[in-house]
RNA sequence: UCCUCCGUAGCUCAAUGGCAGAGCAACCGGCUGUUAACCGGUAGGUUAUUGGUUCGAAUCCAAUCGGAGGAGCCA
């Protein structure tokens, strides 16, 4: 065994004898070559066995791999242009061959596969090229968030996942037993953020949130995973703000890491170099005209049914693909009206039915990936949208003791994880963007 | 919860009322430059399940089960 790398540094070692280790990913053959494709979680390298230059028992070896085999290989770094792989133009000329393990016959050939099959052995289905690239980049994506945050002074403040109440009371939860009592998990940190920002001034939660909503749609999880920074003495302009700079590090990031990865997707680039500041802010009032400019013009009359909007409904999803359609950047739509918002909402002054509230939509129809507000911080207009809303007052007095002790006007945000990685990955299904993704109808495995 | 569509070999699909088939994967053989190689061969079936219509059902009808896409809701 010569000096051991990682795939994806192979460029640095042309002229060299390295080893690789990993598995079989494909395999063609030709009379007296074996073309290995070997990946090793880092990339994917082509190795060549040429009869002429091995013993008959490695060739023969080589020849009896099958997909997904373990496997050891020795031997020196060339340059090939026509050689396959990620990041692919060198490829080694194999002289020892170590075999770990032969695969059984592997369920997922090199070829398309429907849906359901592929999320059975999701298990398996998780060595595939393009996901490895989404999984590779969502990690990237979640370090970059993760990094930005820190930088700029948030400090991570991790919020329950079991809860005694509804969060927002405006989905369904999933219901646990805790102890003897009923608990719910976590559809949302931000109540607590309010009061971890009260104590530490910006910070921000990051973890797992669960919706038992029954969606059966390319946008939604069961389980997703959310960033929600908190800040104190912040306005809805300065959270559009906070926003636009950490997406725009964001896609920086992914483009500065992942360009061989975004070309196994074969994402056009081009509209991730677009996401620049400034990124464009509608009130809602102004999106509904555009909406309805849009309704106008179509000639579609499926799509002018689904576009019939009065002032005063939330924007349902056709609205949000039509509105990003307008721009090649995330569009913020900020000022909400009251009655289709969450009750923590901070009214706009002298004109209530409206809110401090902000979505930012994602381009090329991916549409909702982060939705945020200024909260409100008067005690009696709190203990009153509370009542208002039908919830349990008694539940939420913690949560009301935040105003009663130094309250101060304050604005924090929920990003999407997965609906981020679908839109920057410019995939078609958010299933696909979490290892294992919980789903309507699936939990397994 | 509602609407639409789908279920045939391990996988992707064909057969539309008349003998259940092909490609890929697997296995055997051939080939020095493959890119989902190619060529020849072997093997592979309770047509989701149950019932019905019919001389005859993968095909038509009903119910059930499983899945997909969308609406609503949301990130």
């Amino acid at each position: 065994m010569a000096n051991p790398i990682r795939i994806q540094d192979i460029a640095q070692h042309e002229g060299e004898t390295v080893t690789l280790r990993g598995w079989l990913y494909a395999k063609t053959g030709k009379g007296k070559l074996q073309f290995l494709q070997l990946r090793d979680g880092s990339g994917i390298a082509q190795c060549v066995v040429f009869k002429g230059e091995v013993s008959e028992e490695l060739f023969q070896n080589a020849k009896d791999l099958t997909q997904e085999s373990s496997l050891i290989v020795t031997g020196s770094v060339r340059a090939n242009t026509k050689a396959p792989g990620v990041p692919g133009g060198y490829e080694v000329g194999v002289e020892e061959l170590q075999v770990l393990h032969i695969a059984e016959s592997f369920p997922i050939a090199p070829k398309e596969h429907g849906v359901e099959f592929l999320m059975d052995h999701r298990h398996l289905w998780l060595r595939s090229r393009q996901q490895w690239a989404a999984l590779r980049i969502r990690a990237t994506i979640i370090r970059a968030i993760r990094n930005w945050l820190d930088d700029q002074g948030f400090i991570n403040m991790d919020t329950p996942i079991i809860t005694p109440t509804a969060g927002e009371n405006t989905t369904h939860l999933f219901e646990v037993s805790y102890f003897d009592d009923a608990a719910y998990l976590a559809q949302t940190g931000q109540l607590y953020n309010e009061a971890t920002m009260a104590a530490f001034g910006k910070v921000y939660c990051f973890g797992p949130t669960f919706r038992a909503e029954k969606s059966k749609t390319r946008r939604h999880l069961a389980e997703f995973w959310m960033v929600e920074p908190e800040i104190a003495f912040c306005s809805l302009e300065e959270l559009m703000d906070i926003e636009e700079q950490m997406l725009v590090y964001v896609v920086e990031q992914v483009l500065a890491k992942h360009r061989p990865e975004l070309e196994v997707l074969e994402r056009d680039v081009s509209k991730l170099e677009a996401i620049t500041s400034p990124f464009p802010r509608l009130s809602y009032d102004e999106a509904v005209e555009k909406v309805a400019e849009i309704r106008e013009q179509t000639e579609d009359d499926e799509l002018k049914a689904q576009l019939d909007l009065t002032w005063g409904d939330d924007f349902g999803s056709p609205h949000e693909t039509e509105l990003t359609k307008l721009f090649d950047k995330p569009v913020f739509v900020y000022h909400y009206p009251t009655a289709a918002k969450a009750f923590y909402m901070e009214p706009v002054e002298g004109r209530p039915e409206v809110c401090r509230s902000v979505d930012l939509l994602a381009p090329e129809g991916y549409g909702e990936i982060i939705g945020g507000s200024e909260r409100i911080y008067d005690l009696e207009l709190l203990e009153r949208r509370i009542e208002e809303f039908g919830v349990n007052k008694d539940d939420y007095q913690w949560y009301l003791d935040l105003r009663r002790f130094g309250s101060v006007p304050h604005a924090g945000f929920g990003l999407g994880i997965e609906r981020t990685v679908t839109w920057l990955t410019g995939q078609d299904h958010i299933r696909a963007m979490i290892p294992f993704p919980r789903t309507l109808n699936r939990m397994n495995p």
